[in-house]
RNA sequence: GGCGGCAUAGCCAAGCGGUAAGGCACGGGUCUGCAAAACCCUUAUCCCCGGUUCGAUUCCGGGUGUCGCCUCCA
């Protein structure tokens, strides 16, 4: 079976290649830390952070790399607002973003550089540009010169001549051409800024992604990924600068995800529609929000609306419960039967399928529900074997874990003796037929928010509401 | 204007040449002391019109609708 991904450069699905046996290089263009992230940077952390789940699955060692734009005009605006510095802030919410994306569950990148911190590689590369006429440098500020670089616009597939009515000469700017855009930006009175040949002032936007790919990662890697905006200008200008200085293929796929909608119209600050990650996780469970993105495939939108995250609340809460009831079972077994691992393979090869094919994710989800399905009737069976049951249990683990899902019931508690004790006071009240003791103990429970289930083999209890 | 995505049951969403996965919700049933959890059953002329084909949701052409990029917005 060969892996299959969509590559934006040629808008096909191709067969995955990597420049190393076995290995891969990812670059995904992160978040600029100006403020807490909102769900539209979620998706690119959850969607490219499972995809390197799927390599590290099937075999690969995944060296991934994801900066942080820590200097930019959004965050010098921001320093003059609140009075702090760009450092503090960007130090506030570099720290934000691990917290949110590790609540959802996303894996530290290899390397998460900075590009306030590679500065002496940004300036390199500029000058590079610049000697070899690629760059020149004009009141403090260095462009690029873009028609000079042939293969402008194969990424977004326009042509050259398309993409200039879309140009535009900021005041201040002096360009010999409109779609030239700017590698080095020189410093305002009073603005946070570097030393530099052409004066004192800071990077454009895309240089950095150059530079940091160049520095982690070579000159060529395997993929670069990043939301279906970046397409053009950024990506299509982080190539330019890369191949233009290396003559070398900047990288082999570039996959891009969609966006995420808000009654299906594009989530802006303009709009007013703007959904932090920081604020969804305290209404829904991020293995939830989790598994909400992924249930579409990364390259089309995702309409966010709350009754759509309580559909996700009830499919998810399914998996899990399903995950909570084998494990409940299986704990009054003997935990030495072993696994039968023929039905967990019976698992692995459609869900692998699924990933294969440019991961799609939700047929990968439809196969840990045909899991929940085989198991939950296995579960009716007073007889189940054990190495079965075990197999469930592994498949469902192992699975969702790979797209970064962690089932848990909630329940843990302090209240674990009280609890067992009502329990066994209400296990004595039913073998009396004492209904009525028994329901109003069951009532009491779950106004604390402890739900009992009785099953064939004893009380079930969980935590959650009604 | 240039380039692109999408249009599948009440809702979400796969499939991409051989008469429609999965989930949520609804209804009916089974199990249960009653519940819960679960299982079973039920629910689709695949936006419209042409074309290619033995056969199209799936390919091609044309519409319509919708979302997006071409503004440092993931």
């Amino acid at each position: 079976m060969t892996l299959k991904v969509y590559n934006t450069l040629t808008r096909k699905k191709e067969p995955f290649h990597p420049i190393e046996e076995k290995k891969v290089r990812m670059y995904v263009c992160g978040p600029t830390v100006y403020n807490y992230i909102h769900i539209g940077n979620a998706r690119p952390a959850v969607v490219f952070d499972t995809v390197r789940r799927y390599f590290e699955y099937r075999g690969y060692i995944v060296k991934y790399v994801s900066n942080f734009t820590d200097v930019d005009d959004r965050l010098i605006n921001a320093s003059k607002e609140r009075h702090i510095s760009v450092p503090e802030i960007a130090d506030q919410f570099i720290k934000a973003y691990k917290e949110d994306t590790g609540a959802l569950n996303v894996k530290t990148a290899t390397v998460h550089p900075r590009a306030t911190e590679t500065m002496p590689e940004i300036i390199t590369f500029i000058s590079k540009l610049v000697d070899s006429g690629y760059a020149y440098a004009s009141h403090g500020d260095v462009y690029f010169r873009t028609r000079k670089f042939k293969e402008y616009g194969k990424l977004s597939h326009q042509s050259i001549d398309d993409l200039k009515s879309g140009a535009r000469i900021d005041i201040g700017e002096s360009k010999e051409d409109p779609l030239d855009f700017a590698l080095w930006k020189a410093a305002k009175p009073g603005e946070i800024k570097w030393a530099s040949p052409w004066g004192d002032g800071r990077p454009g936007w895309h240089i950095e992604c150059s530079a940091m790919v160049e520095k982690y990662l070579g000159d060529t890697i395997d993929i670069h990924a990043g939301g279906t905006d970046l397409t053009f200008p950024h990506h299509e200008n982080e190539i330019a600068q890369s191949e233009a200085l290396h003559h070398k293929t900047m990288a082999h796929y570039w996959l891009h995800n969609g966006h995420i909608q808000i009654n299906h119209e594009k989530m802006s600050k303009s709009i007013g529609n703007v959904i932090l990650v920081h604020d969804l996780i305290k209404k829904f469970d991020p293995q939830v929000v989790r598994f909400f993105i992924l249930s579409v495939q990364y390259r089309h939108p995702i309409n966010f609306s709350d009754a759509l995250l309580n559909d996700a609340v009830q499919a998810f809460g399914r998996l899990a419960t399903t995950h909570y009831n084998l494990n409940h079972r299986l704990s009054q077994m003997t935990n030495s039967a072993g696994i039968n691992e023929a039905l967990v393979e019976n698992y692995r090869k459609p869900f692998v399928e699924a990933m294969d094919d440019d991961f799609n994710t939700a047929n990968a989800i439809a196969v840990l529900f045909d899991i929940a399905r085989d198991a939950n009737i296995a579960l009716q069976n007073e007889n189940a074997l054990e190495k079965d049951l075990s197999a469930y249990v592994q498949a469902l683990t192992e699975l969702s874990g790979v797209l970064g899902l962690k089932l848990a019931v909630d329940t843990d508690s302090i209240l674990d003796t009280e609890v067992d004790a009502l329990i066994k006071k209400r296990e004595t009240a039913r073998q009396n037929k004492d209904f009525a003791v028994a329901d109003s103990i069951r009532d009491e429970l779950k106004n604390a928010g402890i739900i009992l289930e009785d099953t064939p083999q004893g009380v079930r209890w969980k935590r959650g509401q009604e």
